[in-house]
DNA sequence: CGCGCCGGTGCAAACGATTGCATTGTCGGC
DNA sequence: GCCGACAATGCAATCGTTTGCACCGGCGCG
């Protein structure tokens, strides 16, 4: 019932000596001061007494938490969890924790989110959140606090950061549709205010130009969320501001999720008719109607290598500058919501 | 450059008080013992400072640290993020901060990571992860840590829960077969040692006798997890141990997807020849193909509910017995992979 | 045989907040 | 004019660790 947990004093005067001496058996960096037969007693004696350091304490004298604060827009978006799962993995086997906060709705919750976890002295952060040009980071780097960025990136090119290869991606893509005979292509693009979407769009634009596709301004639309309901609404403004085009290239998994359902309503078969491809592949989409042609990225490799980059920054290990921005490789995945143009 | 964070001591200099004096202005329960124009200085200054509360302080003297632990099994299970999302929000709008751990692989993880948590002196405990005989969990109730476990229950009566009305969805789904003409129908149940496997298979049991199903033994497979692998493979034992069965219920949505893909394998169209239906109605299997007959439940709602509970017990409320274990209400959602037996 | 060194411990001061109690000053009542 | 009460603030202990430094005994070496 709630009884007080047992200190390292309750184990000093157990084994009859001093806290100090029990403070260094216990750590591995500082057992060979104490005497082996002394240390395996406390050992013995602070196992039975099943001690447990107390986190407060600890940091209160070291400044340090071994929390990182992981700060993403939505964990239910799809996208997310595989980052996640891979930052726990990496943070778990070195002894961290990971603190999850959920940003969106961006404006309410960013600075009081951030302000939550500077308060709480978190050793480092990871940002899966994040919009070009947000100041509130910056300051907090400036403070000294260790930060990377996931999946995206941020403006200055001093926070590190593990993305994937949007540029690739969209070239793949493009190219499998040239393969298909496409050449008018419309591109559903994500927010400019985030990295990705304005990575993917300009490589769009790049790669569209340079493979011969029909370039007009008008075959793109910007969508201002990631969701399947937006991927709707800006699949309907294509389509009711033009025609001719074959193929719809969205920004992410989710908008194309959105183009198909609404070309359905319409009664335009995809891909016989029109051809949508993705962005992400996230879990599942392999098994939807018709399954996504889209691009993999490694979501749990890029978590893992974030929270290693931050783990080496916390051993104090500054990075070569190769490391500071890792881009990880992306492949194509042809399914069946793309085909030979009619 | 990591400059030192400014502490109480530094704003109480500033403006010429004690740090005591401090403490009181900024906390607004004892902020009436302060003259208020002195309060408002250090208000002032505090801000001016940019103050923040150094949480490891606060919690050696308090024995407090507003960090909840949150333990689920894997966080890419699709089941789950709308839970966690349901649980931050409640936990954030009280100031409270969320520590996600995945206790899977659960025999190798699942202690390490109590341990961890219960060092790091956390306030409470959401569970998600937590198999019926779990004895660590008992252990950590008895230390006086509030817990309450989400979605799933505890086998004591006395840890408190939140989880869904597994009965009456399996009533619903029964009903919905009988309706549609099945009178054999088998059982692609869940790992008995969780409580969802177990509620759901003797509820299937249960309604199944009561409305004149075919009850023989055989027709109900236990799986060992809950993925689509293995509802891939529970489903082939099934169709290779015994016919003449017209639906296969499955403990969950990822069972039942996986066994809708080994039907498409061996030819057999669902639901054609064969319905399946799901449980949990997981994001995104309305866009499956065939779309999943499924048993809504209110994930979201669900964390929040379990979140709050959590609260209240930290108020220092003693819960009501009838709010004790909440079970919340579930619907049937009706889509393609059911259909009039032939 | 004496001195210095060093391996092994103990001592005590932090870390930054909270909080019961002591202290001061003011004012009202008689 | 004095005393008691009360409002406002200061004092100092405390939470549990870590860690620089002091101390002590024994041993090796000259």
């Amino acid at each position: 019932m709630a009884r007080r947990r047992t200190t390292l004093k309750d184990v000093a005067e157990e084994v009859g000596v001093h806290t100090s001496t029990v403070s260094r058996a216990l750590n591995p960096e500082t057992r060979h001061f104490i005497r082996p037969e002394v240390a395996e007693r406390i050992l013995a004696v602070s196992e039975r007494l099943n001690y447990r350091p107390n986190a407060a304490a600890y940091s209160l004298r070291t400044n340090k938490t071994r929390i990182i604060g992981v700060v993403i827009p939505d964990i239910a978006n799809p996208v997310f969890p595989p980052i996640i799962r891979g930052i726990e993995d990496v943070l778990s086997e070195r002894g961290y924790l990971a603190i999850l906060v959920n940003s969106e709705p961006h404006n309410a919750r960013h600075g009081a989110v951030l302000d939550a976890l500077q308060s709480r002295g978190v050793d480092g952060l990871i940002m899966a959140s994040l919009e070009l040009g947000d100041s509130i980071i910056r300051g907090m780097i400036d403070d000294g606090l260790p930060a990377v960025t996931v999946n995206r990136r941020a403006e200055d090119a001093d926070v590190p950061s593990v993305t994937n290869d949007e540029d690739q991606g969209m070239r793949l893509i493009l190219e499998h549709l040239k393969a298909l005979g496409h050449t008018r292509v419309a591109n559903l693009a994500g927010p400019q205010s985030i990295s990705t979407g304005k990575e993917r769009f300009e490589a769009f634009r790049r790669h569209a130009r340079a493979m011969g596709f029909d370039t007009s301004e008008d075959l793109v639309v910007f969508s201002q969320r990631l969701n399947e309901a937006e991927g709707e609404r800006c699949a309907a403004e294509l389509l009711d501001a033009l025609s001719g085009f074959t193929a719809i290239v969205a920004s992410n998994d989710r908008l194309a999720v959105g183009a198909i359902s609404l070309l359905r309503r319409r009664g335009i078969a995809c891909p016989a008719e029109m051809s949508v491809t993705g962005f992400n592949d996230m879990p599942m989409v392999d098994r939807f109607e018709p399954p996504l042609t889209t691009v993999r990225v490694q979501q749990y490799e890029v978590g893992r290598l974030a929270a290693s980059m931050l783990m080496k920054r916390l051993d104090g290990g500054e990075l070569e500058p190769s490391e500071e921005h890792i881009v990880v490789p992306v492949e194509l995945v042809v399914r069946a919501s793309t085909a030979r143009v009619r």
